[in-house]
DNA sequence: GTAATGCTTCCATCTACTGGAAGGTCAAGC
DNA sequence: GCTTGACCTTCCAGTAGATGGAAGCATTAC
């Protein structure tokens, strides 16, 4: 296969497998005229890599995921760690998120949005924030 | 005022300040030895940067904002418009980062996290994930 | 024969900083 | 006057994870 089957096949763009060949986590062969030629083994892994990928896992956590799977003999163990750790980030991101939210769904709903210059939005960003922790 | 007392006050580092001087956020004096000179106004738009920051605007946001914030003739519309953009932007991240956290929550728990090779969380990213869209 | 894809490499760009090296400046203490 | 340490300067490189584009072969369709 060549890169556009593999693209078309794991979803990936093609741009994007030549960038993870170029950071080790695909190694295609190569034809005499130099294309890359991907066998059945390469797309399973670029299919791995974009369903991890779209679940959050770093690069490098997908570097270590596709260890653990080609191991026959890994431990489970290592597999849940990798991902409880990426759960917990997810956890801790999404708090920030969620906090961020409150604050400026509040500003918006005070702020007019009318053609007059007052704004309890900049108002909050430069400095006068009383609202910020009531409800 | 020198870098470290702006930095001090407005809670960025110093090397953060310089960086938005470069990109034309804020516009110090210079000393006739080379240092940077803070008046107060400088002071308060790297504590409106701060907080901007901290809501999770982007630079660009921010140089609207402080545009917008400067301007005695805004109408507080504008403001609103970036500030629910960004609350857009931030619930569409929150919809996704949740999608993820329930996807992952479900592997985790699965997995029996032993010495054993078995593992859910791998069935699910080599392509095998009939449980991702049950609950 | 030629036009349209498809493939290659290489270099630049994005966001928002952060780290570090090499070196100038200033205030305190002796 | 000299040293020490804290502060300041610029410049260059690197982070994550791609993505865009240019210049130039290869292959296929007609």
């Amino acid at each position: 296969m060549n890169i556009g089957d593999v693209s078309r096949l794991s979803g990936l763009p093609a741009k994007t497998i030549r960038y993870y060949e170029e950071i080790g986590l695909v190694a295609p062969l190569r034809d005499d005229n130099g294309y890359r030629r991907f066998r059945e083994s390469d797309l399973h892994r670029l299919a791995f890599l974009n369903r991890a990928r779209s679940l959050g896992f770093t690069i490098e956590d997908c570097r270590g995921l596709l260890a653990l799977y080609q191991d026959d003999h890994r431990a489970s163990a290592d597999v849940k760690r990798i991902a409880y750790e990426h759960l917990a980030r997810i956890d801790e991101k999404l708090v920030e998120l969620q906090a961020m939210r409150q604050t400026l769904a509040h500003l918006v709903n005070c702020c007019a949005g009318d053609n007059r210059p007052d704004c309890p939005i900049l108002d909050d960003l430069a400095g006068a924030h009383p609202e910020q922790t009531k409800p």
